[in-house]
RNA sequence: GUAGCUAGUUAGACGGUCGAAUUUCUUUUUAAGAAAUUAGGAAAGUCCGAGCACAACAGGGCAAGGUGCAAGAUAACAUCUUGUGAAGGCGACUUUAAGGAUAGUGCAACAGAAAUAUACCGCCACUUAUUUGUCUAUUUUUGUGUUUUUUGAUUUAUGUAUUAUCAUUUAUCUUACCUCCUAUUUUUUCACAAAAAUCCAAGUGGUAAGGUUGGAAAGGUGGUGUAAGAGACCACCGCAAACAAAGAGAUUUGUUUGGCUCUGUAAACCCCACCUUGUGCAAGAUAAGGAAGAAAAAAGGUUGCCCGCCUUCUUCCGAUAUACAUCGCUUGAACAUAUUGGUGACAAUAUGUCUAGAUAGAUGACCGUCCACGACAGAACUCGGCUUAUCGACUAGGCUACCCCC
RNA sequence: GGAGAGGUACUCAAGUGGUUGAAGAGACGUCCCUGCUAAGGACGCAGUACGGGAAACCGUAGCGAGGGUUCAAAUCCCUCCCUCUCCG
C-alpha cells in the first residue's frame, strides 16, 4: 500500500483532475495528470466496473499501487495523478503493467531526470 | 468388487524481501519502534424474516398484499424437524405452493348432436293420413364428355385388434422428370341427360344403450331386466357421505348408506383461517440564531382512502464551509468445549474466549521450494434462512442393490 | 450500499391465457416506373434450428435462459442472466 500522505482521497479532487488534467494513453492504461502547489506528490487509482468482478478489480487495484510504490521516489514534487484501467486489463499480468507504467511515466515527463 | 443413498468436514503448505489498517505498550513529541489481530462457505443475488433508527407507528374501518396437509422448533419466517397423503425408484431413499370447485361468479378457443346443461340423429310404442304424382334418395341400363403413370398431403371403407399401430382399398388435390403425341376399341372413375324399378309423411310420448369430436361427454366391466332402454336391480372394482375404533392431529382401518345433488380451472375473481404502519445506516444523532410581517381559516404532516390525531407560516439579515467531520460501528438471539432433556429441529446448565471494522475504501505485492498445480469468489449497520456459483480432497466401527468367493 | 423499471425481427414497437401464418412503421431485398437517380407503386420478409420430401409443402422447437400451473403460456407463478434509471 502507498503511505496515507501519497493518496488522492476526495471525490472532488478525482473530479477536479479529470477535468482539468493533461492525458498520456497506452493500451491498457490511461495516466492523467496536473500540476499542485503541494510538494508531496499524490496518486490515485481507477479501475472502471466493467473490467471484471470485484476480486479481479481489487487485485488490479494492489498490482498497479505496488509498482507505483516502488517508483514513487523517482515522481517529480508538485503534481497530483490518477492512473486509470481500460476495461481490457484484465488480460495483462504484472511484468506488463510495469513496462506500461514506465513507459507512461517518461512519456508524460513525470519523473525526475 | 461394482453401482449408488444419506449425513458431514475442508477450501494448498512452508520460507524470504518490501508494505497497509486497527488496538495496546514504549520512547520521543506528531513521528518512530515493538507486539497482537486482520475476509467466506457462499462475504454474492437482495428473494423472505427479524433486530436497530426515525416519522404522533395512539386508535377504528375499508382497500391492498402475503402465507396455506398435521403437530412441533424458533426472536421471527416463504425457514427447519418429525409425521400424513400423493408421485418416483428393484432398494437405501428422494420430491412435493398439498385448504375450499355441494358458498357464489367468471372462463373452457377449434372440433363435436351436445360443454354442464341439452335432446339433433337414432331406437321403441301409440295416433292420424295413405299408394298419387312432382321433387329428392338409391339401384340398374343406355348415350355424350373428361380422366387414366409415379411421389407427397388429406380422406373413405374393410380386416387383424381393447386402443394405438399395421395391411389392403376408395376419392380429391398437387404436379417436377420420363415415355408417347396419330387414330380406334375395351374397362374403371366422375359429371350431365334419358328410361325403368324400389322407398317415402306428420304428431304425441318413452329412452339416454349407440353416434368418427375433444384435455374433459357425469361411474367402469359383466349379467338380470325391458316395447326400447336405463344403478332400475345384482356381483366385483371405484367414488362420496355418515357412524364406530385407533391416534395429539393430519389421517388410517372397518361397517352401513347413497347414486336426485357429482367436468376442469382458485400460480382466474373469490371464500375460510392466520399475518402485515411506512421508510431504510445515503436510517438517524451532534450546531446558532436574530429581526420584521401575516394569520383562525386554511395549509402541511400522519400509508393508498375515510374518520380521527398532530403541527404551524412568509420575508430579510446573519452564523457554520476540510459537516468530504465525529458518533451510529461491533459483546452478539456471539463462539468453543462438556453434561443433561428431546426420535429430531432445538433448548437448558457449567466453564472458557473476545474473534475484521475500512471510508477512493486495509487484510497484500514479488521471489523460491513442495504437492493433487489451486475452483467459485472480496465484509461496508448486524443476525437467521432460502436461492444461485464452485477445481478438487477427505470422513462415517452409517445404509441399499447386484455379482463373486468362503 | 440501498430502491426501482425493462428484455418480442436489423431498429422502434403492439399483443395480458384460445381458430393467430405472433399486428404496425422504418430499414432491407426483388420487380415496375424514369434517359439516370430520388420520390412513388407492387411483392417478399419472426426470414432460425432439426426431421421428412425431387418439389410444393408438412411436423416439432423457438417472444432473454431454465423449471412449474393449465387441456392450452409471449401472457400466470418461481429461480437465474443482461440492460437502464434514481438516492450524496
Amino acid at each position: 500500500m502507498l503511505p496515507k500522505q501519497n493518496r488522492l482521497k476526495k471525490r472532488k479532487e478525482f473530479g477536479y483532475i479529470h477535468k482539468n488534467g493533461k492525458r498520456v494513453h497506452s493500451e491498457h492504461l490511461t495516466l492523467t495528470y496536473i500540476e499542485s502547489r503541494f510538494p508531496i506528490p499524490k496518486i490515485g487509482v481507477v479501475v472502471s466496473n466493467k473490467s471484471g468482478n470485484a476480486v479481479v478489480r481489487n487485485r488490479i487495484k494492489r498490482q498497479l499501487r505496488e509498482i507505483l510504490k516502488q517508483n514513487i521516489n523517482n515522481l517529480r514534487s508538485h503534481q497530483n495523478i490518477v492512473l486509470s484501467a481500460h476495461p481490457n486489463i484484465s488480460e495483462c499480468d504484472f511484468s506488463k503493467l510495469g513496462a506500461e507504467i514506465n513507459y507512461l511515466l517518461k512519456k508524460g515527463k513525470r519523473i525526475n531526470e
